[in-house]
DNA sequence: TTGTAGGCGTTATCAC
DNA sequence: GTGATAACGCCTACAA
């Protein structure tokens, strides 16, 4: 790894605001005045204008920030391997939302390349470094990626409860505990007695809090209904295989996800168990999968264009410095067949 | 869409350089020495280093950027829609390498967030304001992107000739023309006579290039053995339906990628031709799909590995100021069974 | 070997 | 409204 040349990299050649400002006849503020919207005389913001356009300038960037402008990129960071969760279509339409919003203020967003390997890899080297906000989804409780980020004062704004960080980054998140308690109560209207759950991962807040909700909803707790899985469909089978062995007698399955929930219907079917008959089953998110399966999912919807709403003005806030704060999303009990 | 806090930034707070400096009792000059590795006292050293842990210091990277430092990001940028480049894993183990190559130098790499949108809109959103080099990927002759990062000094790489900007764009890119040659020897050879060609998109030099390589080789060129594809799979089922319905003299089929030469696979084995007996198959790329197709793909491999070397170099080369500069790598032909 | 002084390109403050 | 001017944090000639 030897040493590349030492000399001081030659000037870019790129046009400086000293170029527009000496085209125009004016001063270098004047340029930046009108570059940056205040208020400028008319004559003057002509002839800046004018001269822009001749030079082709674009600002740079690092100069910019140095000075202490607005940053005009955020990162987004994720910790699930495979872009597996882009490939979630509600994930997908959230970011999109998020990338208008952001656009209009001139903020483009940019995500490490993990290149199939593990994104955690990509974050930790990337985050060792970073100066610029970062939008982070998935966030497990030992991530020492945040760690850095915050005690290197850079805004931080995550999907869903940072857990262990909550003081210290800005959030927004979905009320779990509620959404699952409406599950179970709606369970429990319709005779349900035995009802199991199936988790998310539990270094996840989305495990964690939708167990805590079913906890509290549940009343006696049977550890027995209770099984781990990681929100993927090869879970959501092999976890209702499980209950459905151990505890011949649930009569319903809610999934932490749509996608398990998915699982948990095939997993039914397979085990000679009707659905709602025999047992019900629901799901959480209400993804496009959910009214893909027969019967169609019960399940928890999340407002995700409001959601993003949330997450760009949680961002802007930061970067305006504003304290970290945390935003709850209330959701809503979808009720489909399987119930 | 209102001005937000015209204010100036509060300090971040984050550590600086005369923070370091001033614990560890030495100048700014000798702290920044030993960040980057210059000459510097034993002593001096150790006081730095031991702040420098202390403090936690990390650089602002803009302002090392502003100052003239090498840069720390490189930006990856591609035009195919929908992630389907990343699943090629001829690309993807490339990029590995090249991750790999540039972490070791302390580079990381981005790319835009196209949320589902399209690339191209990420890409020329980000280009307009992009600082740092430039990777880029399957470059359409049109390419304005190109245009803009040319005109703004940043150091562009590109994978496969940058049609039209071979003069100020760096680029990596393989003999197309003899490895189509090769594969039209080959045929010729074995004593094939009415050889067809499936190209890909005529806006990408592989489309181009291979094309020519074809014509160069193929001595009297029949236009009615020349179909256009675009890499697909699809693209190739359906070449080859509308060759073997034109010219059923056809022996061969030729197509530019082995995506698409697997499609024509199948779309012969549908019209009930026999490969390699009644037509030959040939394919590029040595995609992993070539060794699971019946009968085995023959094709041309590119040397994925030396042209990843290749292509950090040229980026690193740009980086430090070299010239624009392209690179041919040799590429050789796979003889299996579908031939 | 080490400190000092400019400069990188931009923004914001302060007088005019 | 406008022009100087001082930061911003770092790097590197230059001088000591």
């Amino acid at each position: 790894m030897s040493r590349r040349a030492e000399a001081r990299r030659p000037r870019t050649g790129r046009a400086t605001i000293y170029d527009v400002a000496r085209f125009a006849g004016v001063s270098a503020g004047t340029v930046s005045r009108v570059l940056n919207g205040h208020a400028v005389g008319a004559a003057s913001r002509r002839a800046v204008e004018r001269a822009l356009a001749a030079i082709g300038y674009v600002p740079n960037q690092h100069a910019r920030r140095l000075a202490g402008a607005r940053p005009e990129t955020v990162v987004f960071l994720h910790c699930v391997p495979g872009d597996r969760l882009l490939a979630d279509p509600n994930v997908n339409a959230m970011l999109l939302d998020c990338l208008r919003t952001l656009g209009e203020q001139h903020i483009m967003m940019v995500t490490p390349v993990a290149g199939g390997g593990s994104p955690d890899v990509a974050t930790r080297t990337l985050t060792a470094r970073l100066d610029d906000p970062a939008l982070m989804f998935s966030v497990p409780r030992a991530s020492t990626a945040v760690d850095d980020l915050v005690s290197r004062h850079v805004p931080v704004v995550t999907c869903g409860t940072p857990l262990g960080h909550e003081r210290h980054v800005s959030y927004v998140t979905t009320d779990d505990r509620d959404g699952v308690q409406q599950i179970v109560a709606y369970l429990r209207s319709r005779g349900r007695r035995r009802i199991a759950i199936v988790t998310g991962p539990m270094d996840l807040p989305g495990g964690v809090q939708r167990l805590a909700g079913y906890r509290d909803a549940i009343g006696t707790f049977d550890p027995a209904l209770v099984v781990h899985g990681d929100y993927t469909y090869a879970s959501g089978i092999a976890a209702a295989e499980s209950l459905l062995r151990r505890t011949p007698d649930v009569d319903a399955i809610f999934a932490a996800s749509d996608m398990m929930a998915a699982g948990v219907l095939d997993a039914c079917a397979q085990a000679g168990r009707r659905v709602p008959d025999d047992v019900a089953v629901a799901g959480y998110d209400d993804a496009p999968i959910a009214v893909s399966t027969t019967p169609q999912l019960t399940t928890v919807r999340i407002p995700w264009h409001r959601y993003a709403g949330q997450l760009t003005s949680q961002l802007l806030r930061r970067i305006d410095g504003d304290d970290a704060s945390g935003v709850i999303m209330p959701v809503e009990l979808i009720v489909r067949g399987s119930t």
